[in-house]
RNA sequence: GCCCCCGUCGUCUAGCGGCCCAGGACGCCGCCCUCUCAAGGCGGUAACGGCGGUUCGAAUCCGCUCGGGGGUACCA
């Protein structure tokens, strides 16, 4: 088996080597067009695979669907990657970082790149052809929009649904197109009538009449090859096992189907694999079996995820200081509930509760508010130490934002920073606001904001607090527990609610109206810097 | 146009003929707590798209209808 390509995952939880009810080994993948960014859609759909695998210890495979030179390019692929890393959905197959930043491979059926496994999809489709399984279709791309153009205009006409009786052109035309020199694209000969139906795990039982399915150009003009080949191809020969996708990938199913049956039929596959040398195909599978279409993810508004419905990457997420944890409940939940209805779970909650027969149905609304009190409260449950590490790059610059800390950062910054983490912990959704928060803790200087000192400051009594608080301060010892004793007692001498002084002395010492508890605060940021601030801010009180 | 899919609170969902005048979560509103902001606690608001059937009984089954989505590419 797959054994010796397994990359080490997180704890999987489930027994190894489990099979689908043929006996074939569990084997599902992700496979995305590299163009843009990973976005939370498609994240979606891999979390989902990856469950699957995890829960049935199965193999979970990444391969880039590369195909449309026009469209893909190297930058995405490596952001998709890096995406796929960060949220942690660790792939046993497919491209890696090798330590110098180039691209490497783990896994025994690879390669995983479809760029790189053109010759095998030019040797299927060359047995294809000699199958009588395709025809040449000599028109250009302007000729067949002005077709389904006369189609669609035509009503009443019939739909425009391409069928080799009806399009193959006849030999002498074929002959003369040739000879003009036009290069053909090749097409798939789909059946005439009939139906086919899949059971889909999560739709059910979808139907397709043959004659409403087009012949779908499978090797285009310039010799490459279209996703409905080369997907299916390698999903035979990757020994994909169940294959779960977007409900956008539900239509192509049936073509996908006839590739499938007509590659695994007589060794096709396996002559072809053998003749560009790619690894065999192993004996215990079978072909893709079973399928679950998922429903897509929308913005609040219903419409199609866009930019427009703010962010969608999973960089994006990432830089607005959402812990990868909680997008990974998140996005398990969008389509998915688990038995009993418990809705924060671990990874191996997740993992053991998981099942594509408990996916609905219906189109999911991402919602960035529940994301965001999910997150809040991984952040909370977190301990001092580990936030302080989430922290860093909100602080250092790493994840954009102003650099108050240094890359690695000193002793004594990290002490601050590891200080102030239980304080900014539980008014924290996200880990990007950390930065409102530190600049007080980590600069020397704080810059008074002018409002706080208009309204908390320039008055007798803002002066008057600052004065005794001065002088209180000056005399307390540094640790919370005296400052909030030093605090509370000038509140009572001056009669009046602890709010009253502590508010003063917050705009004093951090600059801002709202800033973590006084005292702690205080602490942290220390005596000396402390006492400069108070006089620095009465000063400013006029 | 044609094909396919979907339709429970604003959102994610539970529900799979009686336990539902519909439960949970996020949001929102109120109260409590409180040194600011939060967090936390408590309470509240809010939905079965519509119309016909089937049935003693329907959110659950059927039909129609309306609405939404996907596809209809030499994109994936």
């Amino acid at each position: 088996m797959s054994a010796a390509s397994r990359a080490g995952g997180p704890a999987g939880g489930a027994e190894a080597g489990a099979t689908h009810g043929d006996g074939a080994p569990v084997r599902v993948r992700f496979c995305p067009a590299p163009s843009g960014w990973l976005h939370v859609g498609s994240v979606r759909a891999a979390l989902f695979n990856y469950l699957h695998a995890r829960h049935h210890g199965g193999t979970f495979v990444f391969r880039i669907e590369d195909t449309d030179a026009s469209r893909a390019t190297e930058d995405s692929m490596r952001s998709m990657m890096e995406a796929l890393d960060w949220i942690g959905l660790v792939w046993d197959e497919g491209p890696t970082f090798e330590a110098d930043g180039s691209l490497g491979e783990r896994g025994a059926h690879g390669p995983y790149r479809q760029s790189a496994r053109g010759d095998l999809y030019e040797a299927v489709a060359r047995r294809l052809e000699a199958a009588g399984a395709l025809y040449r279709d000599y028109r250009t791309v302007e000729e067949l929009e002005a077709w389904r153009d006369a189609a669609r205009a035509g009503a009443g006409e019939g739909p425009p649904v391409v069928k080799a009786s009806g399009f193959r052109h006849p030999p002498e035309e074929e002959a003369r197109l040739a000879a003009e020199g036009r290069l053909p694209s090749l097409r798939l000969i789909t059946p005439e009538s009939g139906s086919v139906t899949i059971d889909d795990l999560v739709r059910g039982e979808v139907t397709w009449d043959w004659a409403q399915v087009s012949d779908p150009i499978v090797v285009r003009s310039d010799g490459s090859t279209t996703y409905p080949l080369a997907n299916a191809v390698d999903d035979v020969a990757q020994g994909i096992s169940l294959i779960c996708r977007g409900e956008d990938l539900l239509s192509v199913t049936p073509r996908q189907l006839v590739i499938i049956e007509l590659i695994t039929r007589d060794g096709l596959i396996d002559d072809a694999l053998a003749e560009v040398g790619h690894p065999a195909r192993e004996a215990s599978w079978t072909r893709p079996s079973a399928y679950a279409h998922l429903p897509m993810v929308v913005g609040m508004d219903r419409k199609k995820l866009s930019k427009r419905h703010g962010s969608v990457s999973v960089q994006e997420f990432r830089r607005q200081g959402f812990l990868p944890e909680a997008l990974r409940n998140h996005l398990a939940l969008l389509g998915w509930s688990a038995p009993g209805g418990q809705e924060r779970l671990t990874d191996a909650e997740l993992i053991a509760h998981f099942d594509l027969a408990d996916v609905g149905r219906s189109a999911a609304a991402f919602d960035v508010d529940k994301l965001t009190a999910f997150n809040g409260e991984r952040i909370r449950a977190l301990d001092a130490d580990a936030l302080a590490q989430r922290l860093l790059p909100f602080l250092d610059g790493a994840e954009g934002g102003r650099a108050l800390v240094g890359r690695p950062p000193s002793a004594a910054e990290l002490a601050t920073v590891r200080g102030l983490a239980p304080l900014v912990q539980e008014r924290m959704q996200r880990l990007d606001e950390v930065e409102a928060y530190a600049a007080a803790f980590l600069v020397d200087d704080v810059e008074h904001d002018p409002d706080a000192v208009a309204t908390v400051l320039a008055s007798d009594e803002g002066r008057a607090v600052l004065d005794e608080a001065a002088v209180v301060l000056a005399e307390a010892a540094w640790d919370e527990a005296s400052l909030e004793a030093a605090v509370r007692a000038l509140a009572e001498r001056r009669g009046v609610g602890l709010g009253k002084v502590a508010q003063p002395i917050r705009v004093a010492v951090t600059g801002t109206r709202v800033s973590p508890p006084l005292f702690g605060s205080l602490a942290l940021i220390g005596r000396e810097r402390s006492l400069a601030r108070l006089a620095r801010a009465r000063e400013l009180a006029g």
